[in-house]
DNA sequence: TTAATTTGACCCTC
DNA sequence: GAGGGTCAAATTAA
């Protein structure tokens, strides 16, 4: 939120600058233009952060309610056996394995030789298909910013791996709760970009949270009536959002509609080795490739302030720049 | 120093 | 044996 109003407040400061600029521009169209375009850049990325922030609490609210209806519901669903358990925005989830399977010791003792880092006395739970509370949703991924990072869910997640999935353009992220140890919480998930959208994260839920008390747990989402409150005073045209169709129609369409250049992201990066992880090189949290700074600076500095949420490691400028990379990197092997 | 991320390797399921 | 899920050492940022 702050860098939100810092946003707004950057436009403010240029449509100052452009009032005091305003006589001597006003013989230089160009500019003035170029200017006004500026301040509306601006002042449309905050608008459409709001809108993204709106909408995603509406749509993890609208989420919470179905699961609720789901587990009331759960004894009188009949469910596609092809259904492999998705829970996207359209439908009602299958969760036809949910509660069948529950955590049961692995078969007897094996192995313990060999690896060095296996211990003989622990047993990994595992389990695949058909697991246990298992819940798969689709959630809409940032348009703007850093798009790498799947939206908030109300809980903190820590990653402990990413895999190249066979057939998938993108990897798979795998996350676990962070307060595993502390609360002795079991919550997992599993975060995919849609190979045909990838402006979408399926998200995968396993396990339930044992830290619903933890002190840093986000607030309450706002009600709906907040949400369309809100919408309201941003001029925002409201429809019905739970009865007909997503839940998140409304502010969605508005999303999409955004002036986003629909790069490829990442198919490049697909292996055929599907048995290693993937990243961006090198270990530890990653930072932006700096190659060609220079030349970069005044933008990246600028997209920086309008985008950058600053907490990720994949940041969205290196995707941005990366094919620009390339050509240059191409150009340089050529000299 | 602590926490988070990356990533090679291990191990289980199919 | 292939593919997917997890571990844990190495590395990095805060």
């Amino acid at each position: 939120m702050e860098e939100m109003i810092s946003l707004i407040y950057h436009g403010c400061a240029l449509a100052s600058d452009l009032e005091l600029n305003l006589s001597n521009l006003a013989n230089q169209p160009i500019d003035l233009a170029r200017s006004c375009d500026e301040i509306a850049g601006v002042f449309s990325s905050a608008r459409d952060r709001l809108n993204s922030t709106i909408l995603l609490r509406e749509f993890q609210q609208q989420e919470l309610l179905r699961y609720r209806a789901v587990d009331l519901l759960q004894p009188h669903l009949v469910v596609p056996e092809d259904s492999k358990g998705t829970f996207d925005i359209h439908g009602v989830p299958p969760e036809s394995s949910r509660m069948e399977k529950m955590e049961q010791p692995m078969g007897g003792g094996e192995d313990a030789s060999g690896s060095g880092r296996a211990s003989s006395s622990f047993q990994r739970p595992r389990r695949r298909k058909d697991d246990a509370n298992k819940r798969t949703i689709r959630v809409p991924a940032p348009r703007m910013g850093n798009t790498e990072i799947p939206p908030e869910d109300g809980h903190t997640w820590r990653k402990y791996g990413q895999k190249e999935i066979l057939g998938s353009k993108f990897p798979r992220s795998y996350y676990r709760c962070t307060h595993q140890k502390l609360y002795n919480c079991n919550a997992k998930k599993q975060v995919q970009r849609l190979d045909d959208d990838p402006f979408t994260f399926e998200v995968t839920y396993r396990g339930e949270h044992a830290c619903t008390m933890s002190s840093t747990a986000p607030s309450v989402p706002p009600t709906s009536a907040e949400v369309v409150q809100t919408m309201a005073q941003q001029g925002t045209p409201i429809q019905p959002l739970v009865s007909q169709g997503p839940p998140i129609s409304v502010p969605l369409a508005h999303w999409l509609s955004m002036d986003i250049n629909h790069r490829n992201i990442g198919a490049s990066d697909a292996g055929t080795n599907s048995n290693r992880m993937v990243g961006s090189g090198g270990a530890g949290p990653s930072t932006v490739r700096l190659g060609r700074e220079n030349e970069y600076q005044p933008v990246a500095d600028l997209a920086d302030a309008m985008f950058n949420s600053g907490s990720s490691s994949n940041n969205s400028m290196d995707i941005i720049f990366s094919s620009m990379e390339d050509k240059w990197d191409a150009g340089d092997k050529m000299n």
